[in-house]
RNA sequence: GGUUCGGUAGUUCAGCUUGGUUAGAAUACAUGCCUGUCACGCAUGGGGUCGCGAGUUCGAGUCUCGUCCGAACCGCCA
């Protein structure tokens, strides 16, 4: 037997037993007389004694090991002299009469430490070392948590975990496909799957009438913080449910975790529809962690001779609050923070509600203190507070405010990572232009169904963009944590949308035919929803990035730096494959 | 495809604005001393292709251009 107890589980109670233990060596400390070495596995820290005067051999041995010799120590559990309040082993140590160095060990790269010395690169590439950290074990077994808790709560509510396959067929909506190149098939090609989307519809037409899946979801796009490559879904489907139940149930599976790993009750989650969304934030995932809505001038802010604003579809503000002694160095900053490429705004105007009741703003020379009042009023400020505004192009505008709101909501400290603030946006756009390839597009996927007040405007094309989708997403501190709908499970419902996307009867039946075959055999109502497995974990970890939630991350080029994926493969295997690679 | 920031000791960084002697700090590592440490302490020591290439210059870690790598973001992500 290699150990009886784990380095986190011993204390004071232990004191007079006989134990064994392996670990990593953490630190040692050689006092001359004596050595001390901090014992580390995933459970904890246990200091090992060694004593000049009782065992001078084991003490010399001791005080030559290095930093992650992993080490198996015999001896009894003894009450230390001076105790350590810091750990929860902090009372005991361990008097060794026996040390055997199981393995030995490098020095790493970088510190073992909770605060580590070394940079996200150096970190990939010694992922193993990285793991053997606090914050990342730490990570990865609230993952693992959070994964057991989905598991019991769906199960408990019938859901079945079934797996789809990870061979399937490409298809061309949607996100770039990883592909796997058949051998047996030559020039034929299987898809790794974006989602398990069409087969989840399968199993409710076969009667599997509630289903999960805890599942990797591949898409070949660029990458950023929140999104890689490979990432996992909790993919979920029910039969004969109206949005109502799907919103109730993972509602309630949301409320579970966050009941369970943070302790805290809500009450029902807000919903906002998207176009309400896009009108007071700017955004399809607003981060309603705090206010500062969008506030809409025109009427306060035109025809007063500004040609940008009287020139503008929309003029927009949001009134930071307080922010009235904010300096021109600082309102440059912000400037050009919104003029920066990525927000693209060509300027932004402010005015500031001094404490004394004055306003001083960017436009002076057009607005009077009597009309800065009028816009102030707008926003229900006070003195003191700062408005901030943007103007052009409806929705561009609305964007590029999201940005600034969010911007400032970070500076004012009003993004708390221990704060949570869930929500649902419902009643996305069935259809969205695409001024590319001038089409339109499904917003969320083909087999989304139109609200039904609205599936009469699919005979009419010039209202396509009206229509409006029984598609739903939840939203976190403005975070995309999941998102679904209710799917159509009518042919000629099913038919119309096709010819909506600009598909052929053919393509649509070459692409989908399967899908749509089994469609025509009783296929029930039906409904669906899948989290980003990823994205809730750094979530309620407090984190903006889930690489540190994924044991074995890529980097921003979407590459694994550790094993060096991807990477040629050998002309026999390229031959063997049917393929041919461009020079 | 684009924008921004970064690349200097094993590691994290300073130095670059204003080019000039032997490129520093912390930490890690090595050696020695030390009997109650727990970020132990003290002393000593080794450790550098300043990402790579070209250019400007008497002289480049420092300035210019190119390139590679990393990070954040925009595009993209039904």
């Amino acid at each position: 037997m290699y150990r009886t107890n784990t380095c986190g589980e011993l204390n004071i109670n232990n004191v007079g037993q006989t134990v064994t233990l392996c670990g990593w060596l953490q630190r040692s400390r050689d006092l001359g007389g004596m050595t001390f070495i901090d014992l580390r596995d995933r459970y904890g820290i246990t200091q090992l004694a060694f004593n000049m005067e009782t065992n001078a051999e084991l003490c010399e041995k001791a005080r030559r090991l290095g930093r992650e010799y992993v080490l198996q120590a015999v001896g009894t559990v003894i009450e230390r002299s001076s105790k350590n309040s810091k750990i929860p082993t902090g009372e005991i140590e361990i008097e060794v009469r026996e040390l055997n160095i199981l393995n030995e060990s490098k020095t790493p790269p970088f510190t073992i430490e909770d605060s580590s010395d070394g940079g996200d690169d150096l970190r990939m590439k010694y992922r193993y070392l990285d793991i053997r950290r606090n914050p990342v074990r730490c990570n990865l077994e609230l993952r693992h948590r959070m994964a057991m808790l989905v598991r019991n709560y769906l199960s408990n509510q019938d859901f079945l975990e079934i797996e789809t396959p990870m061979l399937i067929k490409s298809t061309p909506e949607g996100a770039r496909d990883f592909v796997v190149p058949s051998r047996m098939n030559p020039g034929e090609f299987y898809a790794l799957p974006q989602s398990p989307q069409q087969y989840k519809q399968l199993l409710m037409v076969a009667g599997m009438d509630r289903y999960f899946q805890i599942v990797r979801c591949f898409r070949d796009e660029d990458l950023r913080a929140d999104r890689q490559p490979e990432f996992t879904q909790i993919d979920c489907e029910m039969s004969f449910a109206e949005q109502e139940d799907v919103l109730d149930m993972f509602e309630g599976l949301a409320k579970h975790l966050f009941k369970e790993v943070k302790d805290l009750d809500f009450g029902a989650f807000p919903r906002m529809t998207w176009h309400e969304a896009m009108r007071l934030y700017g955004s399809d995932k607003p981060d309603i962690r705090f206010g500062m809505q969008f506030v809409e001038l025109n009427d306060v802010a035109q025809g007063r001779g500004f040609s940008l604003f009287d020139g503008a579809e929309l003029v927009v503000g949001i009134n930071a609050e307080g922010c009235a002694d904010y300096t021109r160095k600082q309102l440059d900053a912000l400037t050009d923070f919104v003029k920066r490429p990525q927000v693209g705004a060509g300027g932004l105007v402010y005015v500031k509600y001094n404490a004394d009741g004055s306003f001083k703003s960017s436009v002076d020379k057009f607005f009077d203190q009597n009309a800065l009042h009028a816009v102030a009023d707008k926003f229900g400020a006070k003195p003191g507070d700062l408005m901030l505004i943007l103007c052009g192009p409806a929705m561009k505008t609305r964007v590029q405010l999201c940005s600034l709101r969010l911007e400032m909501g970070g500076r004012l400290g009003l993004r708390r990572p221990d704060q949570f603030a869930p929500l649902w946006v419902i009643d996305f756009p069935l259809l969205e232009w695409d001024e590319e390839t001038q089409r339109f597009y499904a917003m969320h996927h083909p087999f989304t169904a139109p609200k039904p007040e609205d599936e009469a405007l699919l005979d009419q094309p010039d209202r396509w963009g009206d229509i409006r989708a029984n598609a739903y997403d939840i939203v976190i501190n403005g975070v995309e944590v999941g998102g679904g709908s209710i799917r159509i499970h009518d042919r000629v419902l099913q038919n119309k949308m096709f010819h909506a996307l600009g598909f052929s009867d053919e393509k649509a039946y070459e692409q989908f035919g399967f899908l749509l075959d089994a469609f025509s055999y009783g296929a029930p109502p039906h409904a669906g929803l899948a989290f980003g497995f990823d994205r809730l974990c750094s979530l309620f970890g407090g984190a903006d990035s889930i690489r540190d939630f994924i044991a074995f991350p890529k980097n921003n080029s979407g590459r694994d730096v550790m094993s060096c994926s991807p990477a040629p493969i050998s002309q026999q295997q390229l031959d063997e494959l049917n393929i041919c690679v461009k020079q």
